[in-house]
DNA sequence: TTTAGCAGTCTATAGGGTAGAGTGCTAAAA
DNA sequence: TTTTAGCACTCTACCCTATAGACTGCTAAA
C-alpha cells in the first residue's frame, strides 16, 4: 500500500463519501464544489488520474466520473476513517430495543439481527454462541413410541440439543428414567474427553443401550465438526436488495442464493478473528460477494463461548457507522453471554 | 362460478398450460397448433372473447394474446386438473432424501423445505408442529450467575423451551435443584389448566420464587397466544425470484419483505384448514402476494399436534405437480409426528 | 355456428440525431 | 515544478421516428 499525499487522501476520501451517497461516478467538479480543497478542477482531475494509476479509483468509461475500487475502499477503511465510538444517541436507541426482550438467547439474536438490519439498512447475520468445550449439565431420555427414544441434552450455559435414537428392544419410561439417572450421576459436569474417559473406565458395567446413548452423547458434544453447532439468524435481506447494485437481477439472485446457503454462511461467519473485521468485495475468496462488503465482529469470550455478528451490504457502504454499530451490538451480546453463561 | 362448455374448458386449460410454460400471452393460433381442437383460430378467438367476458382470461393490450386471471386459475385448479397422486418415481426420490436425515424434528423441517423448494422450484415454507395442549414433562432450573436463572421446560413429545428469570435474592444451584424437584413432583404430566389448578390448591406453601417460576411456566405453556410457539423454516427464495414476474424489482422486493416478516407468515400459515389448500393471488387478503400462489397442507394429527407445509410461487405455477408433491411431503411429515410424539 | 379474410391496434426494435456531462491534453501562468 | 484555463474529444442517456410483425375483432360468406 503506497503512501498518498494528504491531498490525494482528501480526494480519495471525498470521492468515496460522495459515491457512497449517490451511487454515481463522481466528477472532479463535484469534488471541487464539496469544498475543503482550494485547487481547480483540473488539478483534481490530475490527482484522480494518479489515484487511478495507483489502483484506488476507476472509470466506467472515458467521459464518466470516478468510482472507488476495492483497494480504494480498503485504504479508506484502514487509514481514512477515524475509529469513532457510536454516538450516545444511537447507543441509547439500540440498548432500548434490547431492553424490551426477555432474557432468551434465541430472541436476542433475532433481535440483534433486526436492530443491525434496520439501523444500517443492510442484511444482518448473527450466529449463536458456540461453547468451545461444552460440559454436560443434564441428560433426559423420553419414550415416544415403543422403539423410539428422544434424548435431550442440556449443556452448562443452557444450550439444549435433542436427538432421536432407536431401541433394539422395547423399554418403558421407568427403565429409561433409571438409565438417565445413572448416566447423569456419572457424566454430569464432564466435557467430551471427560465423558470418553469415564465411559472407558466402566465399560463392563454398561448395557448396549447405555453404550448407544453415550455414543450419541459424544457426537452431540462435538465429536464431528461437520455438524454446525450454531444456528444463523438473518434479517434485512430486503434492505440490501433495495440498493442500486442489486437492480440487476442476476447480481441480486447471486446474493440471495449465497445468503440461503448454510454452508457458505458457516464458512464466512466462522472464519473471523479479531474484533471488528471488514471484508471488502469478497476479498477474492467469495465470488458471490464481489460487489458486497461485510462488517463482522466476534462476541462472547474467547476460549469459552463465542459467536459472530455482522452486516452485509454493497461495497458502497457507510463503513464508519457500520463498524461502530456492529461493535456496539457485539459488546451488548458479549454482556449477555456473560449473564447467561456466567463468568 | 358459471359452467363452461367442454370446448371452453379445453381452451381455458390450454391457455393456462401454455401460459404456465412460457409466461407469454397465448394467441389463438398457438392454441390451434397445440392440437386437440378441430376448429379454426377464428372460433378459438370467439371463445376466448367469451371467456374474457366471463372473467377467466385477460388481455394486456388489444393486439396481444390472452392470459389467465386469478378466477381462471381458480377454475383450473378446482375443476380442470384431476387429482393425481405423485408418480412413484418422484415419491422415491423424495423419500430417499428424507432417509438420510437423523430423526430430529428441526432437521426434518429444514429438509422438507429444501425438498419442496428444489422439487418445485418455488419458495417453500414449513412450520414446526404445534402441540395443542402441551403437557409438562420435566422442568430444570440452572443457575448461571448470582441473580439469574435459566429455566428449561421439556414438554411431552419433546418440545423444549428455555427462558431466563431473575432472582430477587441469590440462590445456589442446590437450592434451585430442590425447587425444580418439588415442582416436577407436583406438575409433571399436567397441561396449562392442570398447572393452574394445582398451583391454586397449594398457594400457601409456595415461596415467591416458586410463584415466579410457575407464572413463567404458564406463560411458556401457551398462556399468551401472541408468542408464536412454532418456528418457520424457509427455503428456495432464490428459485422464486428467478421467475419472470419478479424481474421487476418492486414486485421482488415486496415478496422478499413479505417472506421476511414473521407476523405475516404466521398469519398465512396458521389460517389454513383442510388437507391441501390453494391460495391464488393472495385471495384478496394479502396484497403482497397479488402475483403469487401458495399450495399449503396441514400435517400431523388434528387436535393433537399439527403444522403446515407449503410452497409459494408465481400464480403461473405448476399446480398439479405442486399439489401432489406438497401432499406427499405432508404425509411423510405426519408419519414423523406419529413416530416422535407417539399415537 | 363456423370460418376466411382483412383492417386496425399495439409492441418491440432499430436507427439516427442531439444535448450534456466529463475527461485528457496542451500550453500558458504562477 | 506545479497549477490552471481552455478546448477537443468521448461516451451516455434520451428522444423521435419508422417499421415489421404479432394478434385481435369484425364482417360477410359458407
Amino acid at each position: 500500500m503506497e503512501s498518498l499525499t494528504l491531498r490525494q487522501q482528501s480526494i480519495l476520501s471525498l470521492v468515496i463519501q460522495q459515491y457512497i451517497d449517490s451511487a454515481m461516478p463522481v466528477s472532479s467538479k463535484s469534488i471541487l464544489e464539496a469544498g475543503g480543497l482550494i485547487v481547480s478542477s483540473a488539478t483534481i482531475r490530475n490527482e484522480m488520474a494518479v489515484l487511478e494509476d495507483l489502483g484506488y479509483l476507476t472509470h466506467p468509461h472515458t467521459s464518466a466520473g470516478r468510482m472507488p475500487t476495492d483497494k480504494g475502499y480498503r485504504y479508506f477503511v484502514e487509514r481514512l476513517i477515524g475509529d469513532v465510538e457510536l454516538p450516545l444517541n444511537d447507543r441509547n436507541t439500540i440498548r432500548h430495543q434490547f431492553h424490551q426482550a426477555k432474557l432468551e438467547m434465541a430472541q436476542w439474536m433475532q433481535l440483534a439481527a433486526a436492530v443491525l438490519a434496520r439501523s444500517l439498512r443492510s442484511a444482518a447475520l448473527v450466529t449463536s454462541p458456540r461453547v468451545e468445550q461444552p460440559k454436560l449439565r443434564h441428560i433426559e431420555l423420553i419414550s415416544t413410541q415403543s422403539q423410539l427414544v428422544l434424548m435431550i441434552v442440556v449443556f452448562q450455559g443452557g444450550t439444549v440439543r435433542q436427538q432421536m435414537l432407536t431401541l433394539r428392544e422395547p423399554m418403558d419410561q421407568a427403565a429409561l428414567s433409571q438409565v438417565a439417572n445413572r448416566l447423569n450421576a456419572v457424566f454430569v459436569a464432564q466435557d467430551v474427553s471427560g465423558v470418553r474417559a469415564r465411559a472407558n473406565e466402566r465399560l463392563v458395567n454398561l448395557s448396549d443401550f447405555e453404550l448407544d446413548v453415550i455414543r450419541l452423547l459424544q457426537d452431540t458434544m462435538g465429536g464431528d465438526e461437520r455438524t454446525p453447532t450454531s444456528e444463523i439468524f438473518r434479517d434485512g435481506l430486503t434492505e440490501v436488495l433495495q440498493e442500486r447494485e442489486f437492480e440487476n437481477q442476476v447480481e441480486a439472485n447471486a446474493l440471495v442464493r449465497a445468503l440461503e446457503q448454510p454452508d457458505f454462511l458457516n464458512d464466512v461467519m466462522h472464519s473471523r478473528v479479531g474484533t471488528v473485521q471488514v471484508v471488502i468485495g469478497g476479498e477474492g475468496r467469495w465470488q458471490e460477494l464481489s460487489s458486497c462488503s461485510m462488517v463482522l465482529a466476534r462476541y462472547g469470550h474467547e476460549g469459552f463461548a463465542t459467536g459472530t455478528v455482522g452486516v452485509l451490504g454493497p461495497t458502497r457502504m457507510q463503513y464508519g457507522r457500520a463498524i461502530s454499530t456492529v461493535r456496539y451490538v457485539a459488546d451488548l451480546m458479549s454482556d449477555l453471554v456473560t449473564d447467561l453463561y456466567g463468568d
